[in-house]
DNA sequence: GAATAATGTGTTATTTTTACACATTAAACG
DNA sequence: CGTTTAATGTGTAAAAATAACACATTATTC
């Protein structure tokens, strides 16, 4: 793969020869990505989940995963493995930690990346339902395969904390929304009640919502207004956060 | 290294077998972890760093890593690492984030898990100085060999956003220090000026200093009290932040 | 048309953050 | 020893952000 090229071996220094030999086989572990993919639905804050194809976890959910190939970016394996399972593409994708204790598979030494994904359930239908292939209510998971219930923990905690950070909820809804839908996300996400004024206040003091001049449609009761998201104002005024705050 | 098992094969289940085929060689990946390691002297925010072993970048300085052995916990490697090249262990190190694009390095595939660790400068001198390990101003690391730059980068920037959320400054300081001290620490690190009557302000209010009752010793202007940092206040009282804001 | 159930809005009190100035103390220096 | 120097140590007032809280409005349902 590498051209040979002559290299003197210093002192301090090695050779590509040489850090090639230690990355052989022998130093070689099995390496997965594992997406943790919410969404949102009903007002309720949904994980996808499939049944584990590891007999030994027969009857579990566990999350979406797969090798990394020996030729694949990383981030392009999390991107892939969602594709695969669920014919979803195009979504926001980030890398949240990597679990690599020795015994977290059965099968041997496998590292493993979690990716964290936020998907629109509305405009995202899944056109894969291989292994039971579901919307799982993130307040009924439990006892999932592998570490896996450990990895989503992780990621939602994760969640919890960015997105008070950062815009991210926008994209578990519609493209127009009303303001009702938007509290509804953050109350199910940050498993919380909001007061419903402080809530409009913040989000409209922030200026990132403009109104689309239409209602909400066939709801039993008086329509709130739709609102989307202005992602350039939001990119132009981000803030940088600073204070110190523990 | 499994015990073989009589597994049956379902439509939607993989034996163990199956999986360990996916899960041999051909499938495996060079692992390595990186340390960043920060710390604290002169009023200057230091980051350790040692001549890349590497001939291809003779003369470039890099972080403090290796690869995973099949055996060990990711974490284990992680504090390996840092034990082998510098002598220190007992000491603070988070995970970071995984880098992994096929072409990081020039050896062959390497996915590299990245880990940042903040040490007290006088509390831990180095035992280790192979390679020209040193401390290094974070203010000139530029030019790093492999991908260690981009590295460095995030973990900086991690660094910047963790310690105005969780107390870990206190890691970088002698045990007893001056307030003066503290908020140089933060200046350094924010690379930012700050209030100083505010500042002292602010950690009063947070009450987790306990007063030593003694003075700073040999500075050329009045002295400063010295103050330790109170862990067990501070775990009792630790807050969960809740506010959204972006 | 009356009851219902939500939307939509404003004020006040509290807390947090920011900006800012002067007296105090110990060391250094003549 | 007294003066200068360079830092520590403290308080207040204005501004901004947050939290608590109540009533009129609108569309639907019955």
């Amino acid at each position: 793969m590498l051209t040979t090229e002559k290299v003197q071996k210093l002192k301090t220094e090695k050779s590509l020869q040489t850090i090639q030999s230690e990355v052989e086989n022998s130093n070689r572990i099995a390496l997965s990505v594992d997406c943790v993919i919410f969404g949102f639905d009903e007002n309720k804050l949904k994980v996808l989940l499939i049944r584990s194809d590891l007999k030994k976890y027969h009857g579990k959910f566990s999350l979406l995963g797969d090798l990394v190939y020996p030729n694949e970016d990383l981030d392009a394996a999390a991107y892939r493995v969602l594709k695969q399972r669920t014919g979803l593409n195009d979504l926001y994708l980030e890398q949240v930690h990597t679990f690599g204790t020795v015994a977290r598979h059965p099968a041997g030494r496998v590292v493993t990346v979690a990716y964290c994904s936020l998907v629109n359930v509305q405009h995202h239908k899944l056109k894969i339902l291989d292994n039971d292939l579901h919307w799982h209510d993130v307040k009924t998971v439990t006892d999932l395969a592998f570490d896996h219930q450990q990895i989503f923990d992780t990621c939602y905690q994760r969640l919890q904390k960015r997105i008070q950070e950062h815009p991210l909820g926008f994209n578990l809804l519609p493209k127009k929304f009303s303001l009702r839908d938007l509290q509804n996300l953050y109350e199910a996400i940050l498993d919380t009640k909001l007061d419903r004024r402080n809530f409009r206040k913040k989000f409209f003091a922030m200026d990132f919502l403009t109104d689309q001049g239409e209602m909400e449609q066939d709801v039993p009761h008086r329509p709130g207004k739709l609102y989307k998201f202005n992602y350039e104002k939001y990119e132009k005024r981000k803030k940088k956060w600073v204070g110190i705050d523990f």
